[in-house]
DNA sequence: CGCCAGGTTGATTTCGCTCAAGCAATGTGG
DNA sequence: CCACATTGCTTGAGCGAAATCAACCTGGCG
């Protein structure tokens, strides 16, 4: 059972391989599985080479010597960790941290390097990939920057849908958060108590109906518009 | 007299051309110069190609329909624009303004393109550019999610000591603030009457002492170290 | 000159944080 | 099987940091 299947690999920038480059990550490449709150690697730590997610929820959380911490992105079916302190040649500058029960397939560096030597065009979709990437991570900076938690809460919701999201026939949402409030919390640069508050608000509204952990939205357009033209208008 | 002179191409990504391809660069760019204030391009338009910036200084900002402003990226002499919206095959996300006046050569994206199918170090020295912002971008998420307006300004004083910092024989630095109060807030998530008294808190602790858009700092220490170790201990 | 953008300061309000209590669900050991 | 911790979540009360609103100052500049 190679660990870079091809339902999973056409969808990544791993399409690009050729079958001797596949060949040669699966004889490399060593997988695992990890529980949900297990560390795969810290904050500091050299970048030995990349991990490539199967199947999970991992988030990257920063951490500074006061405590503070906020989770700078997470990483799904498909995603590959490390490659920006790969790519920058820098050490991890965010703790990677399974939420929910991951395979991983680790690549070493040298082999990572070996790869996009032979092959440019790897090179060119990790390019595109971290270019997305860049692209999300300066929206959240703006959402964090200039929008209210409440905003943000809404923002997040609609993001974990794209994964997290079925419609029923009726045409209703059902989006299944995956991690803890305090998580949530952190996604979104607040605490906890400030989570929970503003999804009891936007409930008391009538935007979404929330038990547990998993919220239901009926008119997903009502959300939208709230972010697109402001509350109360 | 070429755009692309040698003394700032050899810090860029640029170095890794060939003659030929220095040629073809010459031949495509286009070059002019904006006066401070100018917009280069708006959120929302298709992205033609890259701007290189010869000298000044740029803001990418992004505003939402409700005016809500924050500025996510600045990019100094050396710096390329454009090549997020272009990897990513995306339209721009952000207004790129002049904050300092500037000159600028643009470069087509289908040159680009060309230059980049002809010569993969240049895509993996853009990819290692483009994973160093994105590890700024994801910094300043963490600051502007988890520190506080003062702790932000001092980091902001930090980072422009970069470029528009100066030590005297004596070991007094001085940072030249290049924007305005307004910006400046917007590069930190915050309203400039708060930058203009978390400055004022700054300066009458004795970290430094401010005059119009000058810094003078005697111990960078002591600021360095109230980002480490937090306040008062 | 008067105007205006940039900047500071003050008064007040608001949003979100802190601290604290309480509750439900789950786990653990006797 | 039950007493009890533990963890995740919610809610409340009070507080504090930063936003808002507004006045006023300053230095260009037409």
């Amino acid at each position: 059972m190679p660990c870079l299947s091809a339902r999973i690999r056409t969808k990544t920038e791993w399409d690009a391989l050729t079958p001797d480059e596949i060949d040669l990550f699966n004889r490399k490449v060593v997988c695992r599985t990890y529980p949900a709150g297990q560390v795969i690697f810290v904050q500091g730590d050299p970048c030995k080479g990349l991990y490539f997610i199967e199947d999970g929820l991992i988030a990257a959380r920063k951490v500074d010597e006061e405590g503070q911490s906020a989770i700078v992105r997470l990483a799904y079916q498909g995603d590959t960790l490390g490659y920006r302190p790969l790519l920058a040649k820098e050490n991890h500058r965010a703790t990677a941290e399974v939420i929910k029960d991951a395979k991983i397939c680790f690549i070493g560096a040298p082999t990572m390097h070996r790869l996009l030597r032979s092959n440019p065009r790897l090179g060119m979709l990790f390019l595109e990939h971290i270019a997305q990437a860049l692209g999300e991570a300066e929206e959240r900076l703006f959402q964090v920057a200039a929008l209210s938690v409440r905003t943000r809460i809404i923002h997040l919701v609609v993001l974990l849908r794209d994964h997290y999201g079925t419609t029923t026939s009726d045409g209703t949402l059902f989006v299944e958060l995956p991690m803890t409030r305090r998580d949530l919390a952190e996604m979104i640069g607040a605490r906890p108590e400030s989570v929970s508050r503003a999804l009891r608000d936007i409930q008391d509204d009538g935007l979404m109906d929330l038990s547990g952990r998993t919220v239901r939205v009926d008119q997903i357009d009502r959300l939208i518009d709230e972010l697109h033209h402001g509350l109360h208008i």
